[in-house]
DNA sequence: GTGAAAGCGCTAACAA
DNA sequence: TTGTTAGCGCTTTCAC
């Protein structure tokens, strides 16, 4: 059912059951009635793209997640937040297209999809501390907001982010109060504005108490389990191991814990661990009760507003950026200047 | 840039330019190699919005991903297999379109995109043992593959899935070799294909030992930390608990890791855990030094497999069901009949 | 080998 | 309030 035989059935022109549809004011109220009805009934809907090529607009946001090579792994939180995001879109009439996008074709990807007309804006994740998104999507005038933060830029942006200084901070700040001095860091890629931020975080709390940081006790990579395993194994068997070890995922903190089974340690007991990342914080530490807090509902709420900015910022091209606190652990705003480092 | 520019600015007519970037065997190779390189030059991409009207293709692949209510946790699973089923579409021309459908609206979802031209074909994902979903798709005609399988029905479809069964079998002879009898299984929600198929093999192997299932050790719900925890305390503080317990998530083995430490028990010593999920399996019994195995690249390949079967069912809608072998853990094939159970 | 013209299904001036 | 007409940017007959 298309909108010529819709109209040739109701004995109307295309162009009124187009406005009765689209609720134009200027239709009586009771064609458009009739026209509703009759769309409802035939199971109606517009092609999709016969309206994006009159209108000139997509009615598509492209969310594009880079990875380093075909081999890596896709950080599992995207699919938390993308699910915010789909439900605003689907709400506003909006489509979803996802694009996983290896390092060195980026900048001809979005330049693809800018000229194919795919999309009215990109929602942009896993941003770098220097990101050359930023000017990029500037250059060409896309709309887009970021899933984090850009470190090192002096432009104007939307951003939705956690709060992953504070919350390493925080959780470094715990540890020295139990006591502990010789605190690993296992981190992700430092290149990565979230894994950098966190090591801010971390080393705030250790200057705040004149500790100065052990670099062997410190790692950034790829955060999966082999990796959580392998490091860990290498920082138990020296002379001064730590005491406790603070992950930046749950995924290589299975690594990690088993490491420390392995060698023989206790975790809680001998060894202290606090895992943190978005989707979820575990504290297993000084022998205490291991705490749990799942965090996946507050990502998926910034997916949800960060579409919502998103769509915004496509309405009102001259709509400035803004700034607001979703929850403790979340952190939107927008930002002129670089963030901390 | 637009073809229409293209060709002003060549000397040539819409047609010609047409041809020539679409590889057609009239068009003279001079001025094709012209064609060509002043497209490049040009940046010149085909508007995919004018394209999908004029072909009737919409050069997209939608992926719908079925959440039971909007508050409902996303399985992270997904992220790695529609990573591979990118790549496949995009070296293929075709955009991802992305869908988070909450069960109840689901039917209208799956119509809408249709009479929307927005896709030429879907993967589904989360199958239920019997998905009604399946009489839909082939009721509107819309190409799909399953990205797992429906074992309620006597349709013909193409699926790719991991062996479920097989491996919740050999985990559990696994345990039993070892000599437990009360083997806990923590399992999703059980009307979802996956999880039937993994208490068939835990229900294989357990009665091949002539071993009666125990209800009070067998659950089934959405797999979060809490649901492992939870579940983990209940089964510990009976009169006679488990000695062994098979997890069929790693969230949830995080819960179920937290209550075993909870209770005093040490795991590898006075219980075992077996974690096996599609993104890994973890061995940590006997007192044996744990073991893990990553299969996201199995889950990655899968997707990359399910994306061609799809296209190439649009090519030729009158393929047959295929049937093909993966990997140990992956079974990919096609199937008339219904999966055991 | 190349071009003119029609049409995909919709929206948006401009008329009436 | 409704209809006529002309595109949106491509592909695809059909004619040359």
């Amino acid at each position: 059912m298309n909108l010529k035989e819709l109209s040739e059935h109701l004995g109307l022109s295309q162009t009124t059951v187009s406005r009765a549809l689209n609720d134009y004011p200027e239709v009586s109220e009771s064609t458009r009635q009739r026209v509703k009805q009759a769309a409802a009934k035939g199971n109606y809907r517009p092609n999709m793209r016969a309206m994006s090529l009159a209108t000139g607009k997509a009615m598509t946001i492209g969310h594009v997640i880079p990875v380093e090579s075909s081999s890596d792994v896709v950080n599992p939180i995207f699919a938390e937040f993308v699910a915010g995001a789909s439900r605003t879109y689907s709400q506003r009439g909006y489509e979803l297209m996802l694009t996983i996008a290896e390092a060195k074709n980026e900048e001809s990807i979005y330049r693809g999809i800018v000229a194919k007309r795919a999309v009215d804006g990109v929602m942009l994740h896993s941003p770098k501390r220097d990101d050359p998104r930023l000017a990029l999507l500037d250059e060409i005038g896309l709309p887009f907001v970021v899933h984090g933060r850009v470190c090192d830029s002096n432009q104007q942006y939307n951003w939705i982010d956690m709060d992953n200084q504070a919350a390493f901070q925080q959780a470094t700040q715990l540890l020295l109060d139990l006591g502990h001095h010789r605190i690993a860091l296992i981190n992700g890629q430092e290149t990565l504005s979230f894994a950098w931020l966190r090591r801010l975080g971390y080393l705030e709390a250790l200057h705040a108490s004149n500790i100065t940081e052990d670099p062997e006790l410190m790692t950034s990579a790829d955060l999966t389990e082999t990796y959580g395993y392998q490091t860990t194994q290498k920082m138990l068997s020296r002379k001064s191991p730590p005491t406790a070890i603070l992950v930046s995922s749950y995924i290589a903190a299975l690594g990690v814990r088993r490491a420390i089974g392995q060698a023989g340690y206790r975790i809680g007991k001998d060894i202290s661990v606090i895992t943190h990342d978005d989707e979820l914080s575990y504290f297993d530490n000084g022998g205490a009760v291991p705490q749990f807090t799942s965090t996946r509902s507050s990502v998926r709420e910034a997916g949800i507003r960060a579409a919502e900015m998103l769509l915004q910022q496509i309405d009102k091209p001259s709509l400035a950026a803004q700034t607001q606190m979703v929850e403790t652990k979340l952190t939107l705003g927008s930002s002129t200047g670089p963030c901390p480092g």
